[in-house]
DNA sequence: TACACGTGGCG
DNA sequence: TCGCCAAGTGT
């Protein structure tokens, strides 16, 4: 859960985690489903996937004990090194370095490192100090306060170098280029894409499609839809998709709600529209799955960030109409 | 090696 | 609003 996120975010996933499946062979018997569910939030699903086929590997290949062992922990899903350094030092005592984000800021400020820590030969270096500077007696405390010391007082931006226990070992803070280090690279600009999503209505459900094994969101549930091309309006975007994913007859409606999402390399707008589909099978093409759900069972689902505030949207909707009914002058 | 992969917080 | 960043890994 910690992998590219910060402590005060992965905390309450887990918290109800842990409640949840509270042992491997707990997480082991798990379905895809529960386990994505319950990371529904986190972001990078992929995690979920890897860490329940640790905890699947753990059970048969393992007794049912983390390996104690860094080289066979490293083998299980999910395992880089930064993970099995952290987890063998902190869990069981060993000697290993764990050099995330914030350590890699830390001691490349410590020595002065002036070459972009994005290149290769840059990582080898900073291991080599990480690995060079672990204590063989209580590794996980130096491991955790290395990254602790870059998470609270040698931040990105305007470190507090007056407060830092290690001010006058830092060969950054002694030539005052704390600012300039780490040195990196401009990250290329995210595309914008404008997506069109329907909200298909039948007989008082809606149709929600899984994503497919592979692609990004794998697994998680989706109103269907699709990237708008060029020369297309959003409903004609949406027919077509709707025609070519699931082969199904639409008619646009009224417009719901836009959303627009960030995502690590990909900004879209989701254009959600009210849909029609009075007949015919929904069948699959890209989508792996498809169902039919009362706007109630949808939460059930495990769904990316734009699709819950698509189904809020939704749910404030319903409210208002309640509340019209029940208060025809409105309030 | 470079890129895909989520989401939320911060300046 | 925007870019950066976060207890990185897999391909």
């Amino acid at each position: 859960m910690l992998q590219q996120t910060q402590v005060p975010t992965a905390l309450p996933y887990y918290e109800r985690f842990i409640k949840q499946f509270p042992t491997p062979a707990a997480l082991a018997r798990a379905s895809d489903h529960a386990v994505l569910k319950a990371w529904e939030g986190l972001g990078y699903y992929r995690r979920a996937g890897n860490l329940h086929a640790a905890a699947k590997a753990v059970i048969r290949d393992h007794g049912g004990r983390v390996p104690d062992d860094p080289k066979v922990f490293a083998q299980l899903p999910g395992v880089g090194r930064y993970t099995c350094g952290a987890v063998q030092s902190i869990a069981f005592g060993h000697a290993r370095a764990a050099l995330d984000g914030n350590a890699v800021r830390v001691l490349a400020r410590w020595f002065a490192v002036g070459r972009p820590i994005t290149e290769a030969a840059t990582r080898r270096r900073l291991w080599q100090l990480a690995d060079s500077l672990v204590p063989a007696s209580a590794p996980g405390d130096w491991n955790q306060a290395i990254m602790e010391l870059g998470s609270r007082l040698c931040t990105p931006r305007s470190p507090r170098c007056p407060l830092c226990p290690a001010r006058r070992l830092c060969a950054a803070a002694k030539r005052g280029i704390q600012d300039r280090i780490p040195v990196k690279r401009r990250r290329k600009p995210i595309p914008h894409i404008e997506v069109g999503a329907g909200i298909i209505w039948r007989r008082g459900k809606v149709l929600m499609c899984k994503r497919p094994a592979g692609k990004m969101l794998a697994g998680l549930w989706e109103f269907p839809g699709g990237k708008q091309r060029k020369g297309e309006t959003i409903r004609e975007c949406i027919r077509r998709e709707l025609k070519e994913e699931c082969d199904l007859a639409v008619t646009v409606g009224k417009h719901l709600i836009d959303v627009t999402h960030t995502y690590s390399h990909l900004k879209v707008t989701l254009r959600c529209y009210h849909c029609r589909a009075p007949r015919g099978r929904a069948k699959l093409h890209a989508s792996a799955e498809a169902r039919w759900l009362r706007i109630d069972d949808i939460p059930t689902l495990p769904l990316p960030a734009a699709d819950l505030k698509i189904l809020q949207a939704l749910g404030i909707e319903r409210e208002t109409a309640v509340r019209a009914t029940r208060n025809p002058r409105g309030r």
